[in-house]
DNA sequence: CGCGCATTTGAGGACTGTCAACTTCCGTGG
DNA sequence: CCACGGAAGTTGACAGTCCTCAAATGCGCG
């Protein structure tokens, strides 16, 4: 492990909250492993031995059913990967495999599961984490049942302007076919969603998009706070402490 | 409230393992309160200030968006909902709606915390219960991204024989154009969708839904128990132990 | 009994998936 | 450094699915 990757790992949410010794014995039993891209780490229906805590690379999870597979989530670094199963100490429900050369650290599902019985604030930073992964999975559902794929994509692209930088230029942080999956569509309806936000302002150069028309683009895809997670909040209320926790599953990928 | 009824509530995964003590505080500032039929609950972006019990009645969690709504679960006694929601002190990303008369256990949300805070066996269950409903939204997620309409509601049917008894025939518990809803099609869909499983066996009557030949229903529904959690488990392992937290959201409402 | 709503059925259109051909991009190896 | 091969991305044609609108039917409650 590199100077600074433990430190990196006690400021994520799930650890910064636990008594030290709670760190410490839970992060004696890990190891860091690298692997390199196009790497499966995990098959949905094995059981979980570790919680995976993502350090470097790109990484994806996904699902399979009667041939077909859909990409649920892609991670970066640090967050954290199928802690609800380690939780339960159960089989995984998705697959999860490298984007790219990745550095992973590896903790026993059994060091989590017994820091939970021994450390009440860690047990609540687990809870917190899991209510956040719960409401982001919530989100998606109501992105993929009440939009169409040409507003998930405009949604998409202004949650990544939002979260990345601020210019009008975002850039795709991973291949489009894996985007178009993500978003639920196949890669030729993608490039047909593009192009259907072209009469928007949209302009597409590999991997570098630009959003030249930012108010033409938001009036297509009608972002809303309680879908997006980055939509701007109604201004009227002052009231705004929705701290989510966002740092485990589901970080950036689904729908920020 | 009735008699029964706390023994009911205590009997939740949530509660069963918390300290008689814990139950008790949190119970103390809690209150049962009747609603009538079609009665909004909970309204998304509201604050939640309690945790939901259904103790009677069915009730409904719903998203909206730009003048569309999506049924996302489909809640039934003795259940809890918005759990997430409370963890973190923050508005709710779902309503909630009565169906039919309902009666309704409310524990502040500050009791629930607290009680984390103070019991760690509590915080565990928390984190179990919450870990549960993760997996039943990923469950639901490769459903609606990896399967079509008709798919859909096979897989539905077959839950529903394995849930609430043996025999060929079911009853659906709401109306048709709320299963629609939870399904992810237009009520007119639905109709089609009987219509093509009747060349599959399935006849309906109302809300009754006779299976005349399960082979061949199971045959195109294909279950899966990494997206059913009814479907039948590899036979060639052992270590079945998926004990599941199925008690609190998202109970036998989505894919079961 | 009658009204209102849920459900069904039909027709048409919009959206999405599939297949195939073509172009572009990128990493490899000469 | 360039040429090449393979994969990714795009485009077009077509089919299948799903949504919308409209009308007809059925059901339940007042």
């Amino acid at each position: 492990m590199r100077p600074g990757d433990l430190e990196r790992v006690q400021s994520l949410p799930l650890f910064q909250d636990a008594a030290p010794e709670t760190f410490r014995v839970a992060t004696a039993g890990a190891h860091v492993q690298r692997f390199p891209a196009h790497t499966m780490l995990l098959l949905e229906g094995d059981p979980v031995d570790f919680l995976y805590v993502l350090l470097d690379g790109q990484a994806e999870l996904h699902g399979t059913w009667n041939d077909h597979e859909t990409v649920l989530a892609i991670l970066r670094p640090v967050s954290t990967f199928i802690l609800a199963a380690v939780v339960l100490d159960t089989v995984a429900l998705m697959s999860a495999r490298t984007l790219e050369r990745c550095e992973l650290l590896m903790i026993p599902g059994d060091a989590i599961r017994t820091a939970m019985r021994l450390d009440a604030r860690f047990a609540q930073a687990v809870s917190r984490d899991l209510a956040g992964g719960y409401r982001g999975l919530v989100r998606t559902i109501k992105n993929h049942k009440l939009r169409g794929g040409v507003e998930r994509l405009a949604n998409y692209l202004l949650a990544l302007r939002a979260s990345d930088n601020a210019g009008s230029t975002v850039r795709l942080h991973f291949e489009k076919r894996i985007l178009a999956s993500l978003l639920g569509m196949t890669p030729e309806n993608l490039s047909r969603a593009f192009a259907a936000l072209h009469d928007h302002g949209v302009t597409v150069e590999g991997s570098l998009v630009h959003i030249a028309k930012p108010g033409a683009l938001e009036a297509l895809a009608k972002p809303d706070p309680l879908i997006d997670n980055h939509a701007p909040r109604g201004g009227d209320i002052l009231i705004d402490a929705d701290a989510e926790i966002w740092s485990s599953e589901w970080n950036r990928a689904t729908s920020r």
